[in-house]
RNA sequence: GCUUCCAUGGUGUAAUGGAUAACACAACGGUCUUCGGAACCGUUGAUGGGGGUUCGAUUCCCUCUGGAAGCACCA
């Protein structure tokens, strides 16, 4: 509730309503700013709805009390709506906007949270999956550090296992060209790699003498048995994460710790062996599984018929991990929904195994990432587009479009180029809800109006640009009478930390996309209608001071996202 | 076959069980001799079918249709 509801509550109050008191908002700006709807008032009272709206209208008539907040109030059927005083909205808001703290919450303080996500695997391509899981979990780790938490990133990366078998199979088939690549630039290193698990992958459905081959690497890997193997392994290992490394940095992540699946192999097998002997694991064809069909799921293989762990097992030894490294109160994966019901079945296993993460390991499910209207680019080459491929394209197409207005501007066209796209791609992605399928569409991602990336950094630049070209005074004044857009602009602002809050309790950035969007629709509308420097004085003052406000609020909510500003574009 | 998730204008998406289903793109038509037009305003157009619960359902339940994902020794 912010502070307007809480005025308009002790309204409420004052004219004998009590319990709780929610405010929603009228579908039209004509029929109100504010709205208290009297449905739960009519049962306790066994009246109708519409009796109630008008009895309390009425009442707060009668009482004829000061609010000056209020400009009127009107009963619209079963809803009593609130008609405020501009001006008096505006002074509050510019007031609270002022504080740092504007938009930020305590909920959080004193508790840690471990948010996983990115976990791309070494030896393999950084695709469009991992590109989406990255910017997700960047814009939810801000979320919840605005509301006070403090949050450890960390991410789990798969460096053994079939498929990093395979790209050495791949490897070792092409041992000469990996030697050479060795003074090549990382890209092409990490391209050859790419190559190689696709040549190690091919050869592996090959049939049985061509598996056998491949599963030699595995062994290697897991007996540490052949010093070549695993050197060109390590190395190949290190290529891999230091280019992981600058698509992090790149996109303006890091992570507090990277665990890889390495380190849980044998820790995992312990975990389950133990757990076999209290009997929360079974025997079951040579395998030892969970039996999640007692608990209404189903059941999976902890470690396989082989003595292999698999990656459920490690994955218990992660949890551990997470435990005695940070004793966090939640830990939240960021992983596709493909993986929905194995979490279900590992977390159930986790109650046993380690009693202490129960009601603490939470699957934040995130939608699949479609390419919008591009089959041909994926399909042609028969390949599948990686994370800095659609970086490119995105780039590319940015690039065509702001080369033209950047031209004699006194900026550094390669940076704020950077910035745009990357704005571009991450706004794509974050604008739909966290658990949909984003399909994503270049065109609209890089459009220049509409509801896109580079529409929102527009805004700030537009308004930084008015706010060179005059000074504002330290001491405003507020008009009396404001326009309806200067209103409508100070009351979406009220929003902003409800909306912040609302992202912490869905797990959801594109609560704030939404958001944004429609604050830099709302600055718009005002933009339009209201000039700014061309009026007196203290008018001008009083509008340099609102838009200065709309930019913090939109320039936070970016951060919010992971998306930079830009002063120019 | 079983389990889970999803279905809203031409396209992409919104809507704590509540007011006339909102927004963007596309299409069509306007505004303004730009505080940065990368703008603003308007028009057309949608809840997959059928039941049920409710004063009230896009929302909850059942069913059908259509799609996605998962279903043990992969991750």
């Amino acid at each position: 509730m912010n502070s307007i509801e809480q005025q308009l509550a002790e309204v409420l109050k004052s004219i004998g309503v009590s319990g709780e008191i929610q405010f929603s908002k009228p579908p039209k700006p004509e029929m109100g700013d504010f709205a208290f709807a009297c449905f739960a008032l009519a049962k306790e009272q066994g009246k109708a709805p519409n009796l109630v709206a008008s009895e309390l209208v009425e009442e707060f008539r009668i009482q004829n009390s000061e609010f000056r907040i209020i400009e009127k109030i009107e009963a619209f059927g079963p809803y009593v709506n609130f008609f405020l005083n501009g001006s008096e909205v505006a002074k509050i808001i510019l007031d609270e906007a002022k504080d740092e703290t504007f938009g930020t919450h305590a909920i959080g303080k004193g508790k840690k949270y471990v948010i996983e996500f990115a976990c791309p695997n070494p030896l393999k391509a950084f695709h469009l999956g991992h590109l989406k899981n990255l910017i997700t979990g960047e814009s939810v780790v801000r979320v919840f550090e605005n509301a006070g938490y403090e949050v450890v990133r960390v991410n789990y990366q798969g460096d053994v296992g079939m498929h990093v078998a395979k790209a050495l199979w791949g490897i070792f088939d092409w041992k000469d060209q990996f030697d050479t690549m060795r003074t090549a630039s990382l890209h092409e290193r990490v391209e050859f790699l790419g190559r190689a698990y696709a040549h190690g992958a091919t050869h592996y459905e090959k049939g049985e003498e061509a598996q056998a081959e491949v599963v030699v690497y595995n062994d290697n890997m897991y007996d540490r048995n052949n010093d070549e193997v695993i050197a060109y392994y390590e190395e190949a290992r290190g290529w891999s994460l230091a280019y992981f490394d600058e698509i992090y940095a790149r996109l303006g992540s890091h992570f507090g710790k990277l665990y890889f699946e390495s380190q849980m192999f044998r820790r995992g097998i312990e975990i389950v062996n133990a757990g076999l002997e209290t009997g929360i694991f079974v025997k079951s064809d040579g395998a030892i599984i969970f039996e999640g069909s007692k608990h209404g799921l189903h059941d999976r293989v902890f470690i396989n018929s082989k003595g292999f762990p698999t990656y459920e097992a490690k994955e218990l030894a992660l949890a551990e991990a997470h435990f005695t490294d940070y004793n966090p109160d939640m830990v939240i994966h960021v992983v596709g929904k493909e993986q929905t019901q194995y979490f279900e079945v590992l977390f159930k296993a986790l109650e046993f195994i380690l009693p202490e993460s129960s009601g603490k390991e939470y699957h934040l499910i995130g939608g699949f990432l479609q390419l919008k209207g591009d089959e041909k680019m994926s399909s042609r080459t028969g390949n599948i587009v990686t994370g800095d491929q659609l970086i490119e394209m995105v780039q590319h197409k940015i690039a065509e479009i702001m080369n033209e207005s950047l031209r004699g501007k006194q900026v550094d066209v390669e940076q704020v180029l950077e910035k745009v796209s990357i704005a571009a791609l991450k706004y794509g992605m974050l604008k739909a809800d966290v658990s949909q399928d984003v399909s994503f569409d270049l065109q609209e991602s890089v459009s220049v109006n509409g509801d896109s990336g580079p529409y929102l950094l527009y805004i700030v630049a537009r308004i930084t640009s008015i706010l060179r070209k005059s000074k504002r005074e330290a001491p405003y004044i507020v008009p009396d009478q404001i326009a309806p857009a200067e209103k409508e602009l100070s009351l979406h602002m009220f929003e902003f930390p409800e909306i912040t809050w609302s992202a912490v309790e869905s797990y959801d950035p594109s609560k704030i996309s939404k958001y944004l969007f429609d604050l830099a629709q709302s600055f718009n509308r005002f933009y339009a209608l209201c000039p700014v420097l061309q009026e007196d004085a203290q008018l001008q003052n009083f509008r340099l001071h609102l838009i200065a406000s709309v930019s913090q609020v939109m320039t936070r909510g970016l951060y919010l996202l992971g998306i930079e500003i830009v002063e120019e574009m």
